[in-house]
DNA sequence: GCAGAAGGTCGAAAGACCGAGCCT
DNA sequence: AGGCTCGGTCTTTCGACCTTCTGC
């Protein structure tokens, strides 16, 4: 059965929709991966933490997604990394228990313009990289001095590596054959 | 016409509980008053800050009370230091959206407490400054270093002002006359 | 080869206070 | 004399990333 924001109580939706205002944060992820067939991998990850786990616990409850860790330093960790819960939970989640703020509903807005992106696998061509990389410009403050890659280091690896360029089916669906031919969606 | 939380759409209410579970922040304050006959202003604040100002204003709209300015670096700072608006509006509003971390649960129903002994004037009593420190140290983590005075600094500086050890009614309600006799509730 | 989980970290935005001027 | 409001500021907890480890 498919995940329903309608079924979270609707006083606990709103309290974290509030929490993740202050204390939430959407970000798109660059990691760079030296065995991938591209430089790097994109991903999107929404992640709270806080010094308690007990409001980190019904995130993981309500959205019915996520891992919850404790870091080293004793603060607790809850993200989510996984590209299928961002879509089927997380978005949907947020679309229904909406924001206030103006910072929160733009980066959430960006976000879903860039889940909508790699969905579309439209991530492993390089116009769409650049796409994202113009979208990240206007997230999170802009990166605010954070950022270990600038736009310019991603674009140019991306040229460095060679069967980017004649982009294979490389993120196959686990229920389609391995010999399955490219696909041609971008343009 | 009273302040009534009920009045307040339960989205924002709870919202505005989630979001203060993780950015707001409940506190006493002993401030030095060299013109007072006790040697510390004591009183509750109850306060949010942030960049922007959109989520504060709704504080300051729904709560019906408060103070919203913008500090020199840029941050919004939404404050309630007002005793009435705290009693009538602030502790009415988060007992009705209540809290559901452990921390703020604890935090405000010690803020509470300490508003209760306000109330009832015991402030200004000496047994009443040493239970409000007793009730201070289990709040806000302990003062985790922020605190300028020590338990021992206020108690010292309270023995040092003669008139308190023979209070007087110095904090007369306005309806009341300025020669009324002192109170003797302090048992 | 690619995914997610777990781990790590820097810098700034908060939190949690306190002082002082002004008004009554 | 005492209250509120405006202002200021130190310190820590986060946010917003990125790396490494593990698994298929």
């Amino acid at each position: 059965m498919p995940y329903n924001p309608k079924q979270v109580p609707i006083q606990i939706g709103y309290y974290l929709a509030g929490f993740t205002d202050g204390e939430g944060s959407f970000s798109v992820v660059f990691r760079k991966r030296p065995d991938y067939n591209q430089a790097y991998k994109v991903s999107l990850c929404f992640n709270v933490s806080q010094k308690e786990k007990v409001i980190l616990a019904l995130f993981k409850k309500h959205l019915a997604c996520g891992t919850l860790i404790e870091r080293p330093d004793g603060i607790w960790y809850y993200e989510v990394n996984n590209f299928n819960s961002i879509l089927q939970n997380v978005i949907p989640f947020f679309k229904h228990f909406s924001f206030l703020s103006a910072k929160k509903k733009k980066d959430f807005a960006k976000f879903v313009q860039i889940a909508q992106i790699i969905q579309e696998e439209r991530h492993l061509t390089k116009e769409g990289i650049a796409q994202i990389l113009r979208i990240r410009k206007e997230m999170n403050n802009g990166g605010a001095n954070r950022r270990k890659y600038a736009d310019e280091d991603i674009l140019q690896d991306l040229n460095e590596k060679a069967d980017f360029k004649n982009p294979q089916r490389l993120h196959a669906k686990s229920t389609l054959s391995q010999t399955e031919k490219p696909l041609d969606k971008e343009e």
